[in-house]
DNA sequence: ACCTGAACACCGTTCAAGT
DNA sequence: ACCTGAACACCGTTCAAGT
């Protein structure tokens, strides 16, 4: 509503604070990238009171608490904008598509944050409501109520911020060669007699898939694959909708 | 193939060894059982040793190198009776089913070890090449070949076991009860007119849904979204493979 | 209001040394 | 082969004290 303050009081800082002049905005940034850099196992408090040129004890002024909600600031601030790149006029199977490429898209600008946004509930209860609300909208224009609604908001969120999540799992120690190199020669490896499906699939798909690759979806995403499985679960989601006018239990015709 | 030994070399330990007499594998159930205890975030190699009486240099001796690899090695013993449950005769829609309710079945068994399987690379690089074996042979039945067939590997493998992942992130150090008294407090305080459908839904959905919950999949199971999200998938599949005979290129008709 | 500096109780990891 | 004990370089978090 109003302007959004420098410092955390919306005061100028006076005296010795004045040279320093942080604000909690600063911090997070400057929070996310050094992940963005680093790697988050590579991301410590005093890193960045370091990189800030700040005693540690000033990011729990400004972020208030522990390290755990430095993380849920930073969620915050990753989805913190997907409602905007949304069109409330095209058809709710649209504005679903829309919203889920808007957040898979986000999360691949800050690909080392990602186990901040699916795996960590604090930083999911703090996602932004327009979100929610674009979905609940969605479905409930595709005729959603009750438990059917329930069921599909949970299998679309589950199903693709998963998805985006496994996607960009990290992997060991950036730059870890040797690991690398040892997945690539177990795969070589594989017994052509008791795998002879993932033995024949391993020239093309080789770290192209989950579980039998070395490098994350930062490096080798899986642009066509999100996009199977968004199409799978939006093209499903219609037909049961067209399949029954009401899909949880109708309301009375005369009530 | 062989009998599993009780010492990393396979020979029965002696001297001031046999009085401990620590395998590899009781190491790794014993770090499993910590977890499941007091949770991921409170684990550490040191406490680990500290219950098994041990010194902390044990462990590295027993399970080699770094954390990273007893987290690997811990994900590989959870996921490593997958194959198990499989009933090879079934349509391969049906054992697609199963493999995937098996998969969450197991990660359920240890929720507090989910981020491990999910949001790391490094244990998902060790995964059992039996299960990735089922789940190549189950596409491949279906027809699908090439492109198609990565990507509904990726789709299914993403979005389910994404799904678990964020089913089953764990909330704020355990039993911190402000947390969820704010998260409610906040969901009670949201604005009617800014989110009708989101204030609508409240009563029903509060804690039922990702992002508007105050407890994990632990607590809350999903166990009926898991099953929309399943049966959109596999029904999805199952009509893409009948309305092409080969989903790829296909092969020429007199080659 | 905003920041410093020191302090506390922990980590992960390594390495010589024991038996 | 398996384990101990000490050591090193780091953490997250708190708190009195400064301006």
């Amino acid at each position: 509503m109003n302007d959004v303050p420098a410092t955390r009081s919306g005061r100028a800082p006076r005296g010795r604070a004045a040279a320093v002049g942080l604000s909690r905005e600063q911090v997070i940034s400057a929070a996310i990238a050094q992940i963005d850099a680093k790697g988050l196992s590579a991301f410590s408090l005093r890193e960045l009171a370091r990189g800030l040129g700040v005693s540690p004890a000033v990011i729990y002024w400004h972020v208030g608490g522990s390290k755990e909600d430095l993380f849920a600031a930073i969620a915050a601030t990753i989805t913190g904008q997907l409602a905007a790149a949304q069109d409330p006029l095209a058809p709710w199977t649209d504005r679903l598509r829309q919203v889920f490429l808007a957040y898979r898209a986000s999360v691949h600008r800050h690909p080392n944050v990602s186990p901040l946004l699916g795996a960590q509930m604090k930083s999911n209860g703090v996602a932004n409501l327009d979100w929610i609300e674009i979905v609940l909208a969605a479905l409930s224009d595709g005729g959603f109520q009750g438990d059917a609604l329930r069921n599909a908001f949970n299998a679309l969120i589950g199903g693709l911020c998963g998805f985006v999540t496994v996607e960009l799992a990290p992997a060991p120690s950036s730059e870890d060669g040797a690991w690398q190199d040892r997945v690539a020669a177990r795969m070589a490896e594989v017994d052509p007699e008791a795998y002879p499906l993932t033995h024949a699939a391993l020239p093309e798909l080789a770290n192209r898939i989950f579980v039998l690759r070395w490098q994350n979806g930062a490096q080798v995403p899986y642009d066509d694959s999100y996009t199977v499985l968004l199409d799978l679960l939006i093209d499903g989601l219609a037909a049961r909708a067209r399949s029954s006018a009401t899909l949880e239990t109708p309301e009375p015709l005369h009530g």
